[in-house]
DNA sequence: GCCTGATTTCTACCA
DNA sequence: ACTGGTAGAAATCAGGCG
């Protein structure tokens, strides 16, 4: 009988001897499955080295078999590595676990050159070697088989035959489920080994929401409600936020000491951690929002309050918000402990809503990479590539390289060139269309069509790429080129699909989270050129695409300024220019055909601000909207009264022209700050921790803060983000830090506020038409 | 020991 | 834990000064 099903989860175990693959999944009538297919052997391969003969190579690896039991099959094969014609002995074997050490034994066999792909998960094997994802529809031949029990799943089969992918978008109805919890502690950040469970909230996508409360300071009822709920509602997808981090280990840990077992997952077991630290659920997908958050970078502080507010799930006005550190307090105080309820209920329903805003982005990323939905989120951008690559890779032959330490070599950039500092009428903005891909597609970049510079060219003859003297040869087309040109088509072909379509049908939503998971990889692919960790890293290759980058921005500039059109900024690849439809077109036309890349007005602004900085400017749009690049305004480490004031002023000279307006304005509003009308939260300023606290060679005022925070039992970990406020005294800036939540507002410096903040943000861009710090000081001060 | 300008460290941005 | 180019603040260093 055949089965078609949606992949949740793969996972794999070794029974007798034999490893099974074992594929969760949803059929077309929505019934749970698992199908465990026994028919796929992990492998790896040695190349044979240069002049070596293969056949004698091989058979000096069938003279060890006797000491590699496991070892299932050898054959030689036909590859390539780094585009050359490889010969290569495929080492089949009976157990994923040998694969390494087998290997290393088998590296050493005289005349084996390389040993590759050895370290490939032999799950992700099976999924690559079968053309099948995560995320997507598959079809298989199947056997009902006997259900082991406590599987909690509607059917088990055997597969007959290795899955097949099937052409269809749109994922099954899922079960969804959300939680969150509060854990109590007196003081500092909770300990599970100590502190309790008080509060966990669950929901799910079908509407429904529970709440667990500790009895006392007796947790057990918490973690049993939480389980049998989990149990009952049975879900496919558990989403929380930071979950990975902290919620699942500290459950973990609270039922480990409570004697109880967390057995969630759809085995009868419990979480386990798997690689980059994620926590993965057998049978469902385990979905941690925090690790998308990355994707919104216009949110800065990423709390779960503002990715909800700026997702629209909800608004931060309406919201009951309890800061970790008044927490015990209110659940202390039996009038107050229904806040924190209402607290944990807003940030379980937040969850819910990103998630239902993100769902699709993250199966569509997971099915284009062939990450599974569980690891997506916690994969790096570089890794997301890379998997993209390995698929590729496999399907035409080419050997995946294995990761190497290599030393660090600093390569020439993109260009930027000056702006004319003050207000332009009529701006268009010109991009090239994903430059880099371009690039690399119009002059064969790859890393197996390098021609070293002791080689001669080929016959096809070679690009030669401006500055650096790279040479890639012409034909034939490079593993790069193939890749992208797919990865653009497919974009292309999406985006003509989803004009046909209704923007609020589910077809649309599902095809515009593709384009974007594809947009993503493709934008990310130059930077994994030049990834010192990338399998396929090769420095000229990223090094070349830049130099050619350079040479076509500089030369669209000239062809700008012969046809009489004014550059006013350019940045990598795009420029400014004063708006003329007549000669744009003809720019574009130009350059289309000259250097053979597509270049097109992206906006015009109405008008444009530059200051003589590179990279911020600032610029009016038709629609009377204010597009701040690279300013104060969305920086994270300013405080937000910085913010506003240049915001306001820019908007008063981009929209009135008026300066003395603007000096005005800033003149009210440091009068407002000096006397304490602005709120304490505008004060804050956040700055993350880039490393581990003892690493830092200056003293410097967030790390000071951290250190106030962790004497006080908080506990912080590299990336997170300090906020700070700086507080009247005397000494340095970092002697007078201290964390927000552990400040008032009458311990802070306000003239602090006004000197560093407000007047530099302000007059950086009004100094530009000629205010002083005078002008824009309150009469008083 | 104090002042000042130069340099280093740090963060977050743009493309 | 994708790249290089860039701005800007604060800490820190280096050298002059008597």
């Amino acid at each position: 009988m055949r089965v078609t099903f949606w992949l949740l989860d793969i996972g794999y175990e070794v029974r007798d001897g034999q490893p099974e693959v074992w594929l969760w999944g949803i059929d077309e009538e929505n019934r749970r499955i698992l199908v465990i297919d026994r028919g796929f052997l992990p492998y790896f391969y040695l190349t044979i080295k240069e002049g070596e003969n293969p056949e004698a190579v091989l058979s000096r690896v069938q003279r060890l078999r006797g000491e590699l039991p496991l070892i299932r099959e050898l054959e030689l094969v036909d590859r390539r590595f780094f585009g050359r014609p490889v010969k290569a002995i495929k080492v089949v074997c009976g157990n994923p676990e040998v694969l390494s050490k087998y290997s290393r034994k088998l590296g050493k066999v005289p005349g084996v050159g390389m040993c590759l792909e050895e370290n490939i998960r032999y799950s992700m094997r099976y999924l690559i070697d079968h053309g099948i994802t995560p995320c997507g529809w598959h079809e298989v031949e199947v056997e009902k088989a006997e259900r082991p029990s406590g599987l909690q799943v509607e059917a088990v089969y055997r597969a007959r035959s290795p899955p097949k992918d099937v052409e269809k978008a749109e994922p099954p109805s899922l079960r969804v489920l959300g939680f969150t919890m509060v854990a109590y502690s007196r003081r500092g950040t909770p300990k599970p080994e100590r502190d309790p469970v008080v509060i966990l909230s669950v929901a799910t996508n079908s509407g429904k929401e529970a709440q667990f409360v500790a009895e006392g300071g007796d947790d057990r009822p918490v973690i049993e409600g939480f389980l049998r709920y989990l149990r009952e509602f049975d879900p496919d997808v558990i989403v929380g936020y930071g979950s990975n981090q902290r919620d699942w280990p500290y459950l973990l840990t609270r039922a480990r000491g409570l004697g109880l077992r967390l057995s969630v997952d759809r085995e009868g077991g419990e979480p386990h951690t798997s690689v980059y630290g994620h926590i993965s659920i057998a049978g469902r997908a385990n979905v941690d929002l925090y690790d998308f958050a990355d994707e919104l970078p216009e949110v800065k502080v990423k709390t779960l309050e503002n990715i909800a507010e700026f997702l629209g799930v909800m608004r931060l006005e309406e919201r009951t918000l309890i800061d970790e550190v008044d927490i015990p307090a209110y659940w202390e105080d039996p009038d107050r402990r229904p806040l924190l309820l209402k607290f944990s209920l807003e940030n379980l329903r937040s969850i819910m809503g990103i998630a239902e805003a993100m769902f699709d982005y993250a199966l569509q990323l997971s099915s284009l990479v062939g990450i599974p939905l569980d690891h997506i989120g916690t994969a790096a951008v570089g890794f997301r590539v890379e998997w993209f690559l390995i698929r590729e890779a496999y399907r035409i032959g080419e050997l995946v390289p294995t990761r190497r330490p290599r030393p660090y070599r600093t390569y020439v950039g993109g260009m930027v060139l000056k702006p004319r500092p003050g207000i332009h009428e009529e701006i268009a903005v010109l991009d090239f269309k994903s430059m880099y891909p371009s690039i690399m597609i119009a002059k064969n970049i790859s890393p197996d069509t390098y021609v070293p510079p002791e080689e001669p060219d080929p016959p096809c003859g070679v690009y030669v790429a401006p500055e650096v003297g790279h040479r890639f040869r012409k034909e034939p087309p490079g593993f790069y080129k193939e890749v992208l040109t797919r990865l653009l088509r497919a974009r292309e072909e999406i985006r003509e699909r989803l004009r046909t379509l209704d923007p609020e049908s589910v077809e649309y939503r599902v095809l515009d989270a593709r384009q974007r998971a594809v947009k993503v990889i493709t934008n990310a692919s130059y930077g994994y050129t030049g990834w010192l960790g990338a399998r396929w890293y090769l420095k000229p290759v990223a090094e070349a695409t830049t130099a050619w980058g350079r040479h076509i921005i500089r030369n669209t500039i000239e062809m700008a300024k012969k046809m009489g059109l004014e550059v006013v900024y350019g940045d990598t690849d795009s420029i400014f220019i004063r708006y003329d439809p007549e000669k744009v077109e003809r720019l574009s036309k130009a350059v289309g055909e000259e250097l053979g890349l597509e270049i097109k007005p992206d906006k015009v602004y109405v008008r444009v601000l530059f200051t003589e900085a590179k990279k911020r400017y600032c610029g009016l749009l038709p629609d009377g909207r204010l597009d701040v690049v690279g300013m104060e305004v969305i920086r994270g480490d300013w405080a937000a009264v910085a913010k506003e004031v240049q915001e306001g002023v820019l908007g008063i000279l981009l929209r009135e022209k008026d300066p003395k307006k603007a000096a005005g304005f800033v003149r009210g509003y440091v009068s407002d700050l000096l006397a304490r009308r602005t709120p304490y939260r505008d004060l804050i300023i956040w700055k993350t921790l880039t490393k581990p606290l003892k690493e830092y060679k200056v003293r410097a005022a967030h790390v000071e803060a951290a250190r106030m925070l962790m004497q006080e039992g908080w506990e912080l970990t590299l990336g997170d983000k300090v906020g700070y406020v700086i507080t009247k005294g005397e000494g340095k800036l970092y002697e007078r830090a201290k964390p927000y939540n552990l400040a008032s507002y009458d311990e802070v410096d306000l003239d602090y506020y006004v000197e560093k903040q407000v007047i530099p943000a302000a007059l950086r861009i009004l100094k530009q038409f000629g205010v002083t710090e005078r002008e824009i000081l309150p009469p008083t001060s």
